[in-house]
DNA sequence: GTAGAGAATTGGTCTAACCATTCGGGAGAC
DNA sequence: GTCTCCCGAATGGTTAGACCAATTCTCTAC
């Protein structure tokens, strides 16, 4: 009772409808035709390339979207983002929602990215990328009053420290984990008792790695994240009961 | 005719268009009144609920799609699927073809998250978890004829070892970046030389596992895909020059 | 030369329909 | 009574044409 369908196959395959305008957009990246920054053909012209729909096209484009391969801006067109490599929170969010993680489990991924990272940033010891860890320390220890602004310093030391690891693949992944962790954080942390602690821990991480001390680097970055479990922990339980792993989309 | 905006915003808020669609699910998944398995309601039920078109959901729906929340099956409906947390290496895979993404990258990162899934799995010594890594290792030996199957075994055995670290924040990760390179392994697996002591590198780590000895599970697990990148870089040279990292569809 | 208004471009949405697949229930055969 | 087969309802997949909204470009007026 298998019948093949039509044998019209084009150079794209005889893949039909959604579908297709991922594996187009696919073939144009390994093509080395779109690059981050530049825009998409626009709707129409590939709904007439790819012979389907409008509606169709868009389903695609959603779906490419979503996967943070595209944005789209009304008006003006269809992107690929520029910037570094970035894997979108969304997909990790919505997994922590309906399999319940726990916190202590995304601390625990964090950890093995993080002191990898540490490590990693120490043992390479790229040293035009010392300056923006230090600068988020310094950001810190300048603002322990104020603990979102606060906060916003730890998120981007962590992130500086994952790109000084030299490694896309890790940042990436790194950036992911934490946004779970951050936006969760964010609103507990007005309720954050010891920020100069925090702010020094920081400050052993960042100089563990300057000195080049992989050891240190990864001694450190593990005691830091698992303090900053526990605070985290006696944050929220002082909170109350916190509606689970948000999805949030980020 | 409604002339106001339906003021029925619910905690969904006032969003409008695919993107509400998105926070519905989440809402309910939330709520908890979505589980892994669970059947969402019709397009067109929801399309009457948020009071938008139809057209509309399913964009917001094959955007949950691409993010792995839902699957969907003509004819039977729209489901969340159950098993294992599980992200999809699509995104990835397109960041791998936009940034480019060298193959030692890819593997580096998978040493970082592999090492202390190892780690974690000595420590943990869960022991009903051991039997699964102990098949996989058998089959290895048992098909070194049939590289194909190998690498079946390869990835499974992989598999299993971060399953047993029991983290499944972190296995989610192990899985997306391993489908990476799996994807691009698959092509030129056939040239493999030494599988048999491939099989025998894991059957250590196994052995470091069960004994409940982190230092050394990990130490092999590094030693391990030291190799495996060098042998999947002697392939791919024998091979010729392969199309980078391909977006694959998994 | 510059600033503003208008036109063209482009993504976002809607309505209405038809197609393709799946699944369940009822009719018929045994 | 049980089983099998078939048909139809339910449901996702696609199409078509139209209109709205935001952006961008261009051309005019000063």
């Amino acid at each position: 009772m298998s019948e093949k369908k039509s044998e019209d196959a084009g150079s794209t395959g005889e893949i039909q409808g959604a579908e297709q305008v991922i594996r187009h957009v696919a073939l144009l990246i390994e093509q080395g035709r779109l690059k981050p920054g530049d825009r998409l053909p626009p709707e129409r012209e590939l709904a007439q390339e790819l012979r389907v729909s409008r509606p169709t096209i868009r389903a695609g484009l959603h779906a490419l979207a979503a996967m943070g391969v595209t944005e789209s801006r009304q008006g003006a067109g269809t992107f690929i983002p520029h910037g570094p490599p970035r894997l979108g929170s969304g997909p990790l969010s919505f997994l922590a929602a309906l399999h319940g993680f726990t916190r202590d489990e995304v601390f625990e991924a964090r950890r093995v990215l993080e002191v990898g990272a540490a490590g990693m940033a120490a043992e390479r010891g790229l040293t035009d990328r010392l300056a923006p860890m230090a600068e988020e320390v310094a950001g810190m220890f300048a603002s322990m009053t104020e603990p979102q602004t606060f906060l916003l310093h730890d998120v981007r030391f962590h992130r500086a420290v994952a790109a000084a690891a030299g490694n896309p693949v890790l940042l990436a992944l790194v950036e992911m984990v934490s946004s779970l962790v951050y936006e969760r954080r964010r609103r507990t942390v007005e309720r954050a008792l010891d920020l100069k602690e925090s702010a020094e821990m920081h400050r052993r991480i960042y100089q563990a790695i300057r000195d080049r001390n992989p050891e240190r680097a990864r001694e450190e970055m593990s005691r830091h994240l698992d303090l900053a479990r526990m605070a985290q922990a006696s944050e929220e339980s002082q909170a109350g009961v916190l509606p689970s792993h948000g999805v949030g989309s980020a």
